[in-house]
DNA sequence: GTCTATAACGCGATAGAC
DNA sequence: GTCTATCGCGTTATAGAC
């Protein structure tokens, strides 16, 4: 078996009993015993066990992140403003467009996203947000040109929910689509399902200030009145 | 030392590390000795360590429910709808109003149901399915006769998002708050920041389906154009 | 480069003295 | 009701044969 082989079907597995049951609650022994490899073939490969969790998450981001800064660089480079529902497309099109991935593995990498944010991994986290630095602080200008109205502590708070929004629901999105079918015969593809987030969270970010009851802004059939 | 008090020590020592690093990451060992008391305890008093987990949430969910119960059950009582935001406003002012519980041990609570939702403990989603069925089922009811114009697939998965923005904000509400007050001198005490998510949520889960844009509707001085 | 064997340790749980 | 001591197992990590 070639070195390659060996690391890549490690990965493989790792990726699969991660998303499925976290990371604590996910032993070496059932990594490789998954991938058919020896037990020592972990720490020989990679180090340790904090090293492999990064480098599952290294296959992802790498394509993920050059795909995304090449598209919010070409969107701050505009002399207009990039509208909100432009900028939130931006992100979902760069997550539904990394290359050589299919819905199966997408919706395995929205569920390692979720636990990575919501488990207290911290040397996760720090290694997440070392790698996205630059294209988060990129999107956040991005932002807050696209929402002028909003005061910086109300465009904080904002951003965290839509961030948890969006994680907690990837998090589980294969769960929820199994519950969706069950009760409504309904099945979604994922790529369905980040489509009726973009709206929500559009709509939450500008939801008036000064007026704790949108619901004043009554809508029918789609009309405002 | 009196059963009680012994008893007692474990639950908040354990109510403190679990919301502090998550379930599998905190042992028996770590949480009898915060609590000051033998190892051999929580075995003796509550059986197992998933026992134990699930008597932290009773802890809380016996009086939030109640309290919850007999607001939803006021409200479905009234003839005329309730309305989005007295809904939600009805969830936000239970769990402020939980007696015996400061802020401080609100926000842990928080965590603590983030952390439930989200890594993969089977045995107490069940119970905590178990135990908050009924005021669920309620709390839909009444959602749908005040959200009428979407579909069901619509509000299904809006109603995750809104879980998901509260579960993951509540879930780091301390982390959050400090940054907030790093960067900008800020300090929210916890109920501003669920004041901020409820108008947030109420203007999401309404947001426009037939039409992506909800910007299109510009408001103004918060009167409709 | 891959294997076996095992070290070194932490875990939950329990038996039995007091 | 609380303690000590320990069982039995699973964990990560490593040493050394091939």
């Amino acid at each position: 078996m070639a070195q390659s082989d060996t690391v890549d079907r490690i990965l493989d597995a790792a990726e699969l009993l991660f998303a499925e049951k976290g990371f604590s609650e996910t032993s070496l022994r059932q990594i490789t015993s998954k991938a058919g490899v020896n037990l020592a073939a972990v720490n020989y490969h990679f180090g340790s066990k904090n090293a492999l969790i990064q480098a599952v998450f290294a296959r992802f981001i790498n394509p993920f992140t050059r795909l995304l800064r090449d598209k919010l660089e070409a969107a701050a480079a505009d002399k207009n403003d990039i509208s909100l529902e432009a900028l939130l497309s931006i992100i979902t099109s760069s997550i539904l467009e990394v290359p050589g991935r299919n819905h199966r593995g997408l919706s395995i990498f929205m569920r390692l996203l979720g636990l990575a944010y919501t488990q207290s991994q911290g040397h996760l986290r720090k290694y997440l947000e070392q790698q996205y630095s630059e294209e988060f602080r990129l999107f956040m200008r991005l932002l807050k040109e696209a929402t002028p109205q909003l005061t910086p502590v109300e465009r904080f708070w904002r951003i965290q929910f839509m961030l948890g929004a969006t994680a907690f629901t990837m998090s589980s999105t294969e769960a929820l689509s199994d519950i969706l079918e069950k009760e409504m015969g309904v099945r979604q593809p994922i790529d369905e399902i980040v489509k009726q987030l973009v709206p929500f969270l559009a709509s939450g970010i500008q939801a008036d200030h000064l007026n704790a009851s949108p619901a004043l802004r009554k809508v029918d059939g789609g009309k405002v009145q």
